[in-house]
DNA sequence: CAGCATCCGCCTGGATACTG
DNA sequence: CAGTATCCAGGCGGATGCTG
């Protein structure tokens, strides 16, 4: 039989924690989607995310190396975030995925449903 | 400029929320591997996993059809798992992420690395 | 064997206020 | 504008002990 024992680190158990953070796919698809963008473009993209959780996922994902982030010296400050390279090797695997729950959201909300109700 | 806006559930967050859940992946990829699954063929494979987590895990699981839980009627208590075919369809997927994941984990460990040496 | 119950620490993520 | 700092609640996940 064969055993997935992972003493120690696992980087990809790492790396899917992750991107499976709330807020992670979200940045990543508005950057794809949209190309460079500013801090407050990518806030207003996403409708309800915090400035907090927003810095804490792009250090997140710029430490990963799946984005830069471009400070520009001016008043009022400019800060651009844009995919790498990396980040842009990801998205057609992030698409798969996505594409996947999508197709497949009805019926695991239904099967879900019928959980509740078997047992009341 | 496209939006995420994401106000109320969106299905493919809380489905990849689950699946990015510490276990999930794990727990699938042994039975797609092994096939049919008792508790503790399951909880061996893994290795390091508590007892709570992997029912936690299971339940969560059968509750989106990705598996079924069949129940012998013995003693001492026999349980088995299987994918469903629901589970079967998302392997390819999934297969694909861990893959990329694989593949740039060395250089995501690097990235980290160097960010944490250039602020000390 | 395959769990459920309980307790509990920690981390994630949200709200708010302040700054260069 | 683009953050940082602080506080706080809730949930995730671990350890332990008990059962049919």
């Amino acid at each position: 039989m064969k055993t997935f024992l992972h003493t120690g680190v696992c980087p990809v158990r790492d790396i899917l924690s992750r991107l499976g953070s709330k807020w992670s796919v979200l940045v990543l698809e508005t950057l794809h989607e949209n190309g460079t963008m500013r801090f407050n473009d990518i806030q207003r993209s996403l409708g309800d995310i915090s400035q907090r959780m927003l810095t804490v996922t792009l250090r997140s994902l710029e430490e990963d190396g799946m984005l830069t982030r471009r400070v520009y010296a001016e008043i009022p400050p400019r800060v651009e975030y844009t995919l790498t390279e990396r980040g842009q090797s990801f998205m057609p695997v992030l698409s798969q995925v996505v594409g996947w729950a999508f197709e497949h959201a009805d019926d695991i909300l239904a099967s879900r449903a019928a959980m509740q109700t078997d047992r009341p």
